[in-house]
DNA sequence: CTGTTAGCGCCTTCAA
DNA sequence: TTGAAGGCGCTAACAG
């Protein structure tokens, strides 16, 4: 793996090295034929500039980071798209890493990337972060930075969330006025942040219509559809059974629909279901599933732009941008006649 | 965002860089004491040795880029979780890129991973990537890179990829076995090699048993649900339906599906169905979907494996594994008594 | 316009 | 055991 180096290209044209850099760098304290040469003869050598060497000197490289906790569900590969959309139009390049929901992985990625000087970072935190003081002290020395989806209210830093007490509240009014009063709410990780602002959501709905919650009537699953199955199969078992769920998430949904339609009992009949942050699968499903659009390739478009302002013209002053949804209403939720 | 720097650490304890540095790096030329009181202060001090420096200076990275087409289908990230596996275990950084199908984009993504001096690359080619002469060069030079599911047969280098041909044999096969005849093949990207390798299976099994094929029995389609439903519809107004269908995806499969109930035909009854590269959704749709199960996360942590044989011992013998599936019938596929 | 030189931060001989 | 010095490849003053 030899480079050709500036060097080597300056002796064989009997020229200095800065000539070669300024050449290579387009810059016009150089005659314009002696930039040409250098440019043709140069690129047929093969010779790149090391982007190492660029960076060292230099102090900005043109590549920005991203950290997400995982992505084999859509949601973050499709913000993801969104924050490349805006960057490779800028020629910045993104890297990505997956933290795998590790507190100890995100902070071996947060390291490397700045070690690798990104010239800034787009992060959702993992399930497990604890720990900020790593993300503060970027934050204090004025590292850019924004954070999406996941965050944490500790972070003084930009950030462009989804507003996930108001729609769980109108998932929630949507079966309540459908006719539904035992709703129960299917919560995936109730620590996060999102999901106690979903919670919120929910009792928020249910207290305006007057309606008294149990308290199991919050059930806490994970992400996946085997929880979905798991959570709602222990209701049935316990004859405890809801009129309607509202879900923290389409997988649980779907698996509680499953695990529903295995019982013999009917949706939305029996029990009516939403989920949320929708996913192509909600068409697919039988009944097709209500879910809540949530704007991924936006708030990706977002957290690129946020951060592309920090770095540009670096203004401090952290920005929230709350984004908006859509209630999808489907069959699995709509009383019949 | 000031680090610091091995000089300022230097200085405070009045000792010299080098010093510093071999205490960082744990060497042994370097008394222990002095050696435990530099990395005590140098930690204090908040000292993290710069990688970009020690990347110019070394030539070793500990970091490995992955390059892949996209990753809003599972398969890419169940890849690479498998690759990452490996790789995090032995302390390397797997940095991601994304080329969007596009071959320029793929192009700058090889670069800047080469050079930020990954040690070695992985990567899937993109839908468009004609043009292999940059891959070629690196190959040439001894650059360590392995490939895996979308390849080329000209590029000299090691890979791991899936028996497509052996396994369309099989899906196809099984439709002939449950009796139907009429077998048409909706194949996504004729022109990536494995979906030739995937008809070829097609035309084998099919000839095997003395079906002729006419020339629109095989269909090409893209990736997505849509481009099932559109290929399905054709099909039904054109009135050339078939008994069975074989699908180079999933998502083909499962939009096909769509389209043949909303038309009133029946799934096995009036067209058997089967799909490729199984996905959580075949257990969820109705009915459930026949598929070829491709050992994704095993094909990324050989891909890993193979990549950190030639990083460690830089043997340049290219390897080729071909990973085997499973063929897993379910009712879409199922002629009932 | 061109070339010389001093860094960027770190590692690695090589003397001392 | 230590430290001085050169080098990794490139850029950015600064003279000429």
């Amino acid at each position: 793996m030899k480079h050709v180096t500036i060097k080597e290209v300056a002796k064989k044209l009997n020229v200095s090295v800065s000539s070669v850099s300024k050449a290579f760098n387009d810059r016009n304290d150089i005659k314009k034929e002696t930039k040409e040469l250098i440019l043709k003869v140069g690129k047929e050598m093969g010779y790149h500039p090391n982007p190492i060497a660029k960076k060292l000197s230099q102090q900005k490289t043109f590549n920005i980071g991203v950290i997400v906790p995982e992505f084999v569900n859509a949601f973050f590969p499709e913000v993801i798209i969104g924050i490349q959309d805006v960057f490779l139009k800028r020629d910045y390049q993104v890297l990505i890493m997956q933290s795998n929901e590790s507190y100890e992985t995100e902070l071996k990625n947060v390291q490397t990337l700045e070690g690798n000087m990104v010239d800034g970072l787009i992060v959702s935190l993992s399930r497990e972060t604890h720990n900020l003081e790593y993300f503060k002290s970027l934050i204090n020395q004025g590292y850019p930075i924004v954070f999406f989806n996941r965050y944490n209210e500790d972070l003084h830093a930009s950030k462009v969330i989804f507003d996930d007490f108001k729609w769980m509240f109108f998932a929630t009014e949507h079966l309540i006025k459908q006719g539904f009063e035992k709703i129960f709410h299917l919560s995936a990780y109730q620590h996060l942040l999102l999901a106690k602002n979903r919670i919120r959501g929910y009792k928020k709905a249910m207290s305006k219509y007057k309606i008294e919650i149990e308290p199991d009537w919050i059930v806490e699953t994970g992400l996946f559809l085997e929880e979905g199955d798991a959570a709602m199969q222990k209701l049935i078992d316990e004859n405890n059974i809801p009129e309607g769920i509202t879900c923290g998430n389409d997988m649980v949904a779907i698996g509680a629909m499953r695990t529903i339609k295995r019982n013999g009992l009917h949706i939305p009949e029996d029990i009516a279901v939403t989920g949320f942050t929708e996913t192509p699968l909600v068409e697919l499903v039988d009944p097709p599933l209500t879910s809540v659009i949530q704007p991924t390739h936006d708030m990706g478009e977002t957290a690129a732009k946020l951060l592309l302002k920090q770095i540009e013209n670096d203004s401090p002053i952290p920005e929230t941008v709350i984004l908006n949804g859509i209630l999808n209403v489907r069959a699995s939720s709509m009383k019949k006649e």
